[in-house]
DNA sequence: AATGTTGTGGTAAGCGCTTTCTAGCTGTCC
DNA sequence: GGACAGCTAGAAAGCGCTTACCACAACATT
């Protein structure tokens, strides 16, 4: 392995002078720096990130933590996420959840990272606390964690909520039912939140038994619809697209039709949400910038010591009409 | 922040002592094992894996590089792969080659990672033989390089290519079209290769103007649909299923029924594809084995030095035959 | 002419681990 | 009872960088 002792040696200088040159310290005169790059160059050297690493205390490698990779819903927001953060001169490390904080936070701690995106955090999740016990720098994407504050990038996910319950009111629905996300997520609950007053403000109940929960996958959208349709609902409002798209699928299985016999509602407005098979109505919001600010805010607390106040950005939601509404009864 | 040498003090032991007891080498006695554990214990002290790193010069990191993120493929690669790295202990980085060379290799070569998991190869990237060259471990997932062979986990795409083009002759398909992967990807040439050998040994013609190429993506299948349904094609063969969901979209869009009036085949067998929206004809394997044995692969090889042959696993395909063919002409 | 000033680059130390080498202490064996 | 093996753990070195500090030359300042 080449090192930078030995581009040193090649160049006639001493180690830190190398280090400085590629660097562009100002210390070293144009000469000397060019002849450190040329005998770079001539031996392809390319620094240790690890000696670099120990040296300075920083990685510039974020953590990104999620739950279930395959989700349809991530990569929306890993995509932009990585190529902010890429913009930033950071790199994308990926963690799961799924093994619960032991073995999780263990590697989130051992510094080898710089900070964390909490792209999955559930209200319960002790992970925020321990990340801030440990001042390891984070940022809530899209969920918020519990008691913790900290950054955050999320939507409005009540406001959310409450403008789909409006378009329903306003369609002329009454019986009406939810199946939201995991409730301890603050998105699933704040969307449901929402969705329930904005239904209570218009006179309309919404009776626990015309409610299911679940992770906010295809199968939680899939599994619910049957059962709630036994209620005879004439509109369901899902906790996202892909729990939609579950549902909208078993509509498809049990001969249910869409709009005609059954409105249907998402949340996030995924690009396939947008596709033909679907068009499904739903709530937009923009992801990708949701995904960038996230990023910015992480890298701006990474490099600003000063410690600063939280902040939170809200994203505005706004509902996109396409075609899996329409007023009840034929 | 906490070190060895904090645990150290606080245990009353040599600095060494406390890495040594920590990793569980037997020379250290249960007595002393015990009071540095309890020491660690109490100032939850974690390791710093850049110290550990930089003095064994591997990093249990693992850099994956695909393209594009957002493709609702590559989750169905990344999430198992993640799992498995895990599992043998390794931790996920996330390139995306797009940036070309230049950036990416620069950042993979930094010592920073133990190995590499091309998922995302063309033909002509240079990246391979740049790995080979600084022996940074590697292996093909999904696709192969040029001329660098190495480790690979692929399916056999010419296979794959050939059992839809026997299925389309069988049911009496003779006008029929291909929107084909990337030419610069062995996915995307293999396939159709496979393909055209499966039409020609059945007598049957596919000129060069039924055929679109582009990336893995949506738009290529919604986009190259369109043109290619002026030639009146019977049956349209995709690359994937992420493209043959696109057609199916420009399909639904234009009024062309499937499959009464046109078969939709796709490869790949992604989860989506067996929505009850699509119900997608396509080519199955096991795409989850795929990316764990890829994983497997590339861990061996990181430890084992012995500097073995290059090993190739080749996944069977076969036909799933769901609702998107039919014989032609009403 | 003595003192600063500036520009340049070398020396040494240190980041937090692992590992080799060595030393002390038992207990054992002839 | 002295040498030796077997345990256990400390001292020291080193992984590849960055950075504080210092040395030195060349030049400007009073």
């Amino acid at each position: 392995m080449i090192t930078s002792r030995d581009v040193a040696r090649l160049a006639g200088v001493s180690q830190p002078t190398v280090s400085r040159a590629l660097r562009g310290d100002q210390r070293v005169s144009e000469d000397t720096r060019e002849k450190v790059r040329r005998a770079a160059e001539a031996l392809s050297y390319v620094p240790s990130e690890t000696g670099r690493s120990l040296s300075t205390r920083t990685t510039n490698r974020i953590g990104v933590v999620v739950t279930d990779l395959t989700n349809p819903f991530y990569p929306h927001l890993i995509g932009p996420l990585h190529d902010e953060l890429e913009r930033h001169g950071y790199r994308m490390m990926l963690f799961t959840e799924r093994d619960e904080t032991a073995v999780t936070s263990q590697r989130l701690l051992d510094r080898s990272i710089d900070g964390v995106v909490l792209a999955t955090a559930t209200v319960s999740s002790r992970l925020p606390e321990e990340l801030q016990r440990r001042e390891l720098p984070f940022v809530f994407l899209n969920r918020e964690g519990g008691g913790q504050s900290g950054d955050a990038a999320v939507v409005d996910n009540e406001l959310g909520g409450r403008l789909v319950a409006q378009e329903l009111a306003r369609l002329g629905h009454r019986d009406i039912a939810c199946i939201g996300g995991p409730s301890e997520t603050t998105t699933g609950r704040d969307r449901e939140m929402g969705f329930r007053l904005g239904l209570s403000e218009a006179g309309i109940a919404l009776p626990e038994t015309s409610v299911r929960r679940g992770p906010f996958d295809f199968d939680t959208g899939y599994r619910a619809l049957e059962e709630l349709l036994e209620a005879r609902p004439t509109a369901v409002f899902c906790g996202n697209d892909v729990i939609a798209i579950g549902a909208f699928n078993a509509a498809r299985r049990l001969g249910v039709r869409i709009p005609e016999d059954l409105t249907l509602i998402g949340f996030d407005d995924i690009p396939m949400a947008s596709w033909e098979t679907f068009d499904l109505t739903t709530v937009h919001y923009d992801l990708a910038a949701l995904a960038q600010t996230s990023a910015r805010l992480l890298v701006e607390r990474i490099e600003s010591d000063g410690r600063a106040e939280a902040r939170r950005t809200l994203f505005e939601p706004s509902l996109v009409l396409r075609s899996t509404h329409a007023s009840p009864g034929r």
